[in-house]
DNA sequence: TTAGAATATGCAAGAGTTTGCAGATACGCA
DNA sequence: TGCGTATCTGCAAACTCTTGCATATTCTAA
């Protein structure tokens, strides 16, 4: 059990472990969007958005709802954002301790 | 500024993306560790041990503090404790989610 | 309505880069 | 010297991005 959840763990903070990744998850605290729409956003090609989105998606970390010839990405748990927002947290907490370096 | 943001938070995951690495923050929970104390407790190769703790030092996410011949190792922002309790949290409410498959 | 073009998404393969691990070595301190 | 720690090397595995293609849906003009 304690092994499993370090390999749970690990298994999904690398699925986090990717810039766009955490930008799109980033995108998602608004609401829905598409593969479209995030590859314009964030200007990389569509196919590159599906493939980030479907790394989220293998680790149920998004879901999709298909509308027509759209498919809507969202987060399915909002706790999601609790974690996003310990790491900024940390990356305040970071800058704090080197600016008090100087 | 939010690509930096993105970039940090991307790294410091991949930082925390190893089953080993998981295993050894949650053990510094209850204080400092050596290199030596790790790799007993969860039978891994000194070197591969002191290379984990490598990575997570390159990262901040944990400090040294030297006494003699040995090394101890702690984590320096408790926050990441948060960051671990939220993953747990999101592996309990998976859990739930497939049990209520069932 | 219907054939053909355009759009949205997903899948797979390949080239280049990074990471994990084991073994060997080097360094610092008692 | 002996112990604890750190680093280097080499190979296998994993990851990223791009490209090309397949499928499904929508649009448009006849």
């Amino acid at each position: 059990m304690r092994q499993q959840l370090s390999d749970f763990k690990a298994d999904f903070f690398k699925a986090l472990a990717h810039p766009l990744r955490i930008s799109i998850l980033d995108a998602l605290r608004d609401g829905e969007l598409t593969v479209n729409e995030i590859s314009k956003h964030f200007d990389v090609e569509p196919a590159n958005a599906s493939q980030q989105l479907a790394v989220l998606r293998n680790k149920n970390i998004v879901v999709t709802r298909k509308e027509g010839a759209n498919v809507y990405y969202f987060v399915s748990d909002k706790t999601i954002f609790k974690l996003l927002d310990a790491a900024k947290e940390i990356f305040n907490n970071h800058l704090d301790g080197v600016r008090s370096m100087l």
